[in-house]
DNA sequence: AATTTTATTGAACAGGTGTACAGTAAAGTC
DNA sequence: GACTTTACTGTACACCTGTTCAATAAAATT
């Protein structure tokens, strides 16, 4: 059996009510009752498929993280590893994506937000590398934790860039990137 | 003039009645109507000073954030720079302050509470880096990024840490994190 | 086309939110 | 100690929240 048609006519009048008010105010001013009036749903039927405004927007951002995921895979097209000294700034497209979807970014990155939308990206990150390093362990490192900690980097990055409103270009963090990523450690860096 | 003695009995009465709360129900769950019938402050009153029972909390956050700078800044009592190759994972007190302060984190990390209380913590390592480090700059790397690259990347060995209910002990974390830092670049690692 | 299933509605409830304002009381000032 | 300032109180209002339940209507099933 498939979805009822229902099911699928209130949930496409909610999300497009959602993207209109979003328009005018950021996600934790929108009340429930403003969506449900714009989307002409009753409020009983939201709570019959959401608890919170957050749980229809998380729709949103998981189908934007999959989009992470495939810009992400890109470069590995035609190789299945990428060594350090051959990654190239344009083989890098996170932050060309996050750049693709700054409207959503500012949303997910504004400080009044639940840190939920951090963790599901957060996540998509860390499994990329997951998959991506298995070929490439190191003695001694817990992997997943070297994951964790690559991954979050990048957010670094990308938070950092946030909060100056995306200034610089996406190819200028590339090139950062393989920068710090090539650093010598002997190069000596305090923790 | 000093700060009248009535805001002072006020914020006072509004902090120990979150605390209260805190040991039953989760941040998000709290309403200010609550903290004021314990307190017995009149909700009016808390408006006057705050604007959300999320403000309340930040300030708790800010001294722990501050305890936080004193245990990074430990280990450069008798030096002013700490190479990497002399980096002794004793010498780490960032994942002893959080384990101090479980409790707290514990709060600031769950999933439902506002980012905000990320980029406190964000912020602080980040200044802490920022000030360390000045000594070595690598060439043709903002400085700025790299540091917010670094800072992020601990708190992401942080998040896997929460996200595991703190099961590993401090010492091991910081073990680790030598490890991670001192992969050789050229010994390669994907983006 | 008739029947069954179920998503949606509307109304109602107790409680929370954010704001305003006049009255009170406690602090600071002289 | 009397005076002035201002933090706090109590009340009130419109609106939002989360939940319940019987009634309705729109799907799916036969």
């Amino acid at each position: 059996m498939r979805t009822d048609l229902r099911v699928i006519k209130t949930k496409e009048a909610l999300h497009n009510a959602l993207l209109e008010v979003l328009d005018e105010k950021s996600l934790n001013a929108i009340s429930i009752s403003e969506i449900c009036r714009r989307a002409k749903v009753n409020r009983g039927t939201f709570y019959l498929h959401y608890a919170q405004v957050e749980d229809l927007f998380e729709e949103y951002f998981k189908e934007i993280t999959a989009d992470l995921a495939r810009s992400y895979q890109e470069p590995y097209r035609y190789v299945t590893v990428l060594k350090t000294e051959e990654l190239n700034p344009d083989t890098i497209r996170i932050f060309h994506h996050i750049e693709n979807y700054k409207r959503f970014y500012r949303i997910v990155f504004s400080k009044k937000v639940p840190i939920l939308y951090y963790y599901l990206l957060f996540e998509e990150i860390k499994q990329l590398l997951l998959k991506d390093q298995e070929a490439i362990l190191h003695e001694d490192i817990d992997h997943e934790l070297h994951c964790s900690y690559q991954a979050n980097a990048i957010i670094g990055i990308i938070i950092d860039w946030y909060h100056k409103d995306f200034s610089y270009s996406a190819e200028y963090l590339n090139r950062q990137l393989v920068q710090i990523v090539n650093i010598q450690s002997g190069n000596s860096k305090g923790i």
